[in-house]
DNA sequence: TGGTCAATCCTTACGTTGTAAACTTTACGC
DNA sequence: GCGTAAAGTTTACAACGTAAGGATTGACCA
């Protein structure tokens, strides 16, 4: 026997609603993930996401926790077939990433939503949005103990790349920039480059 | 005798609104800024903004107009102190661009906000938006005519040293990262050096 | 077995937002 | 002088986030 009840939500109701939200994000954009819309494409009350979320930014930063965690998957998938040399790897991230955010242009609007940033609030964000940066870390790790990196810090160096990565990312994002693949990649072999990486 | 009346505004309501909302978005943030609060911070009903706006976006595009007016201008004074040399004019007009940012976290917030990126519809706002990136395609023009730019277009060199500011500045912004000045010249610098400019 | 309790979902309600509509007052051209 | 447009006003509405309180269920315990 089945321990939902007939009113209770059928299944796992946070999951439901993360996935709700998720949806209407790449669907409509972030503007219309509103906490009504979210629970009525659930089929639940709109009251119903607050035994869930403590706050509407809680269920935002679920759906971000959820898209770093694929970015990162992604990002780890693209590595996994790329080149073994710690500069050509981290060209290929590099383009992995943007390509994600050009999949995904409204998800990674939410996931850097600036009411996020401050993701103190949110551990488990935390966490997420940090793991993409730390495999970037590891391979400078790798320049730096192999001296390839000159003049600069890995800690420095994986700034810069950062920055230059979601630089191109959001500004292609809103239609700025196109051919973001190819900037990542450019940009991130001149960054190499400049550092005598590459 | 003043053409103005007792109850019309006593002076440009709409320049009034205008410098309201800049006020209220610096102080308080973007999200704090609603029509209301401006009229009421002018002295005005909560509708006579629309008189003068279209509606909240345009107010909006009216205070990242003058935004990006304001980042333009500092942007050349840096630059009317700075070196002869293209390549550290860049360096330059980097550092003063993070630095506006710094000092101007939720204005650029709202320059940058995703409702304006389609700026087709404030035309005024995509002339002062684009201004500042035509005087770093200027100083590229100047380097890829002295032979300076080895491996790479002035256009993509500029959208990429675009991207790295703007990545910097807005990390920093949401408190990603920390010195952004010495990153943004570290960065530019770099780009610079693996094109051969520097 | 019966009763308390916490979890979950519901309905109702409130304040704030952007925006539409109709009204009032003033300046100005015929 | 009157009609018209411009620039204010008040009033109204739907949608939003959220608070409060009520209903239903399963778990635990005497």
């Amino acid at each position: 026997m089945k321990p939902e009840s007939a009113w209770h939500f059928d299944g796992d109701l946070k999951a439901a609603l993360t996935a709700a939200a998720r949806t209407i994000v790449e669907r409509d954009g972030v503007e219309a993930l509103t906490l009504r819309a979210v629970a009525a494409a659930t089929g639940v009350s709109a009251m119903a996401p607050y035994h869930h979320f403590r706050d509407r930014s809680a269920l935002v930063a679920a759906v971000a926790a959820q898209g770093f965690d694929q970015l990162y998957a992604e990002k780890m998938a693209a590595l996994a077939t790329a080149s073994g040399d710690p500069a050509q790897r981290i060209v290929a991230g590099s383009i992995a990433y943007v390509r994600f955010v050009a999949e995904h242009p409204t998800l990674y609007r939410l996931m850097k939503s600036p009411a996020l940033a401050n993701c103190a609030a949110h551990p488990d964000l935390a966490a997420a949005a940090a793991r993409p940066g730390q495999s970037l870390a590891a391979m400078l790790g790798e320049l730096a103990a192999a001296g390839r990196l000159r003049g600069i810090g890995p800690e420095q160096a994986g700034a810069i790349i950062w920055a230059l990565v979601h630089g191109i990312a959001t500004l292609a994002n809103d239609a700025y920039l196109a051919d973001a693949e190819t900037l990542a990649a450019d940009g991130a072999a001149a960054l190499l480059a400049g550092w005598g990486a590459l």
